[in-house]
DNA sequence: TAGATTGTTAATCGATTAACAATC
DNA sequence: TAGATTGTTAATCGATTAACAATC
């Protein structure tokens, strides 16, 4: 038997990736046609050499002195991180942070095609959120299949995080971004990401706390 | 002269701490005064040791074989992050995002005490979004000195975000939470924390790419 | 007491950074 | 051509995991 070996990406890298793309999206609009990684690594604080080999994730090969082509690696950037292809997605709880992820229309570019929404409040069945209709939760699973669902985001409260994943599992969904703060249970096959925001709150006023710290010692 | 050892604690380990805190505050309600790391580190598929390690950074101190004390440790993780003093800080964007973030009480636990909240659009001056008031974005600087304002959010689009950051820093902000696609310039006592959602969204696709790749290779 | 769990040191693993040849 | 930049290998650094003595 041959060891398949599983190619994993680093996930430090993957979480720089779409940085890149945004720097990158820029320069694009500057009508520049080639990049090099210092030009990157300088707006971003990275070191060069980090992001070289970052690039070189995606397949992209650059030119000695002349840099990387700008739009070919903005659609391998795209590609690596699976933001070539559009995916059915549907989100679950439509408080303020449900509503305002329906409303990002930037989401778009990066494939999440959210075809609809649910919620347990009978007040907010059947309204329609910037575009997108509001269901009740028992319907999930049914439309999740019937429409081919590949992603479920959930915006409900801790409490219904689990209820909410079951039922997105019982859809046949393959991968959950979880926003909230709850570790779920899922079956191996299924991918989980969360999306806490209290982490990126907490790396900022850790870092506020160290920097009083160090002043005053 | 003597060498001023900075402490600086691992990020990845800041990063772990806020759902340590959730699953504890889970195990607070169900009136247990102590838990094992193990406990912990079912709950979040991490390695025990890890945890231990983690929670040994807040200065806890465990019992062997019984634990540690849920509460104390509890208290401990919060002064950890910062989370233990209230911080006022404003928001700049009302959007739908902005909006979210004003009405997600559970940041006032973590000591985050949003006073004001500015815009450019002059049709969302003086209104009130979930008790905190909306001002033209030019009068910041002077407010954020006026309430001695520690923290800033900056929930713009990316084009403005540099700009906004420029009036935080003059009314002498520390630290700066930025969820615009847009590496800010700063100087370097101000911290900068970015919160792009679309990081995890690329963790989440480029990790079912990954799973596709494997099954048909 | 026996044994589970902490605290800590050592070993491993993986990511970052340095060095440098290849190339346009 | 000269020199800037890529691509890649080696060295370093830091985080994770393993091992185990101390302890209640």
């Amino acid at each position: 038997m041959r060891k398949i070996k599983k190619f994993s990406a680093p996930e430090p890298s993957m979480r720089r990736l779409p940085a890149y793309l945004h720097v990158l999206s820029r320069i694009f609009k500057e009508n520049q046609t080639f990049v090099s990684c210092t030009t990157i690594s300088r707006q971003l604080r990275l070191d060069p050499t980090q992001v070289r080999k970052d690039l070189a994730l995606t397949g992209i090969v650059g030119k000695p002195r002349v840099g990387y082509p700008v739009e070919e690696l903005i659609g391998n950037i795209k590609a690596f991180l699976g933001w070539d292809i559009q995916r059915n997605a549907v989100l679950v709880g439509v408080g303020s942070l449900g509503t305002a992820i329906l409303g990002y229309q930037q989401f778009r570019l990066y494939g999440l095609n959210i075809i609809a929404a649910f919620d347990r409040d009978p007040a907010q069945i059947g309204r329609n959120i910037f575009g997108v209709n509001v269901y009740p939760i028992e319907k999930l699973p049914e439309i999740a299949v019937r429409h081919q669902i590949e992603l479920g985001i959930i915006t409900v409260n801790a409490d219904s995080a689990q209820e909410v994943a079951d039922l997105m599992i019982r859809g046949f969904i393959r991968g959950i971004w979880n926003f909230a703060p709850k570790p779920l249970e899922v079956p191996n096959e299924v991918v989980v990401e969360n999306a806490l925001l209290s982490v990126s709150l907490g790396v900022l006023t850790s870092k506020l706390k160290q920097i009083e710290s160090n002043r005053t010692s």
